[in-house]
DNA sequence: TGTACATCAGTGAACGCGCGTTCACTGATGTAC
DNA sequence: TGTACATCAGTGAACGCGCGTTCACTGATGTAC
């Protein structure tokens, strides 16, 4: 890799290819998508990627932990500028957004998620925004309760995963909107068991 | 591929080969486990693999469809042997098994999933199997509502997903017992439930 | 202001490794007589 | 029962393509005087 001086059309273009990687990898996976491809989405050839990353795996961190701060930053935000129930809504609606979850530029937990298990790579920074994105969330349960928050996450998480993977868009509709409506009581106030 | 008749050897080699892919695919993903080590986990060179199927691709479908009616056809039984509360727990117990989780013999939502959105081939038969699911979770619930079973679903898969995910034993165990204690609210016993 | 030179971002051909796939061959199993 | 032959499951060397990576080069931008 070169290794130059920052410089603004330097930047730009780096940041372009982060862009382009974290919505590629999103929509068909680290496997499925080349450097080739991350490039020519940049609108470049493929043999400048190494002035500007020190490999393929470089690229696949840099892409996970600007995401995931991103989102972290973001749930932060938003759990302490409003009130508990809206800093909810704020999060959760979004998340089951179908049209983000189709575009590639959902939270890169369900997308990624597996294939971030398994390149491990700096865990660690992924593990903090994990933890930040856990402490945003409790902040909007009643109670505080760190539990419930888990389980809200896996819940967000869960519903995507199986929208993605369902074919009839029908049904993948279905499951983003049953997690909103289970996860947003005061929409729809039929949710029974709601443990206290 | 060689076209062969059936025999009971042939057989018995062709499912160790499935099987082991199948705990390979879960383990590492489909990009992560090539040809070679399936038949180096089944003790056998990786010549041999296509006298049993076409291609890498029909292995990952078989293993995909296998394992997905499996499960499905375990829900099936459960739901239907046993009342509402204890089916439930049945299904969910096993399902957010620590142990199982790690040894890569869990359900195949959650570590398939986002492969099998991309290496999308016979979409219709994880679709016919995702529905059963769905209907056996459904049996579960009160008035059998569905929108709650794609819930409980979602729960489910988010709860495996952010388990494998995490770095922290602790924090990975935290997932899958909140998601439990939330599935499960009434009952509190370790049923312990048989294997799939 | 214009000219000469240095530096830089990006190009595209080429390399090499990994992995899916093929195929000629082997040792074992089963069958006919 | 033993021998000869056919069939089969599995072996392992080899091939070829894709993709990550390298590198000599080019055209553009900036700077010195």
């Amino acid at each position: 890799m070169r290794t130059t001086e920052a410089t603004p059309r330097r930047d730009a273009t780096r940041q372009r290819i982060l862009d382009e990687a974290g919505r590629l990898f999103r929509q068909d996976g680290v496997d499925g998508v080349g450097v080739d491809a991350v490039m020519k989405a940049a609108g470049l050839t493929h043999g400048g990627f190494y002035a500007h990353f020190a490999s393929k795996q470089a690229l696949v961190d840099q892409v996970a932990c600007t995401l995931l701060q991103r989102a972290e930053a973001n749930w932060d935000a938003i759990s302490r500028q409003h009130d508990r129930t809206q800093a909810l809504a704020r999060i959760v609606t979004p998340y089951l957004d179908a049209d983000r979850v189709a575009a590639g530029t959902c939270c890169p937990l369900p997308t990624l998620g597996t294939d971030l298990a398994r390149h491990a790579s700096s865990r660690q920074a992924i593990g903090a925004a994990l933890d930040g994105m856990i402490a945003a969330l409790t902040r909007c349960m009643p109670g505080r309760r760190r539990q419930r928050a888990l389980t809200t996450l896996s819940t967000l998480v869960g519903a995507v995963v199986l929208a993605r993977l369902s074919d009839d868009p029908a049904l993948s509709k279905a499951f983003l909107d049953a997690a909103a409506d289970s996860l947003l009581p005061a929409v729809k106030p039929a949710s029974s068991a709601a443990p206290p």
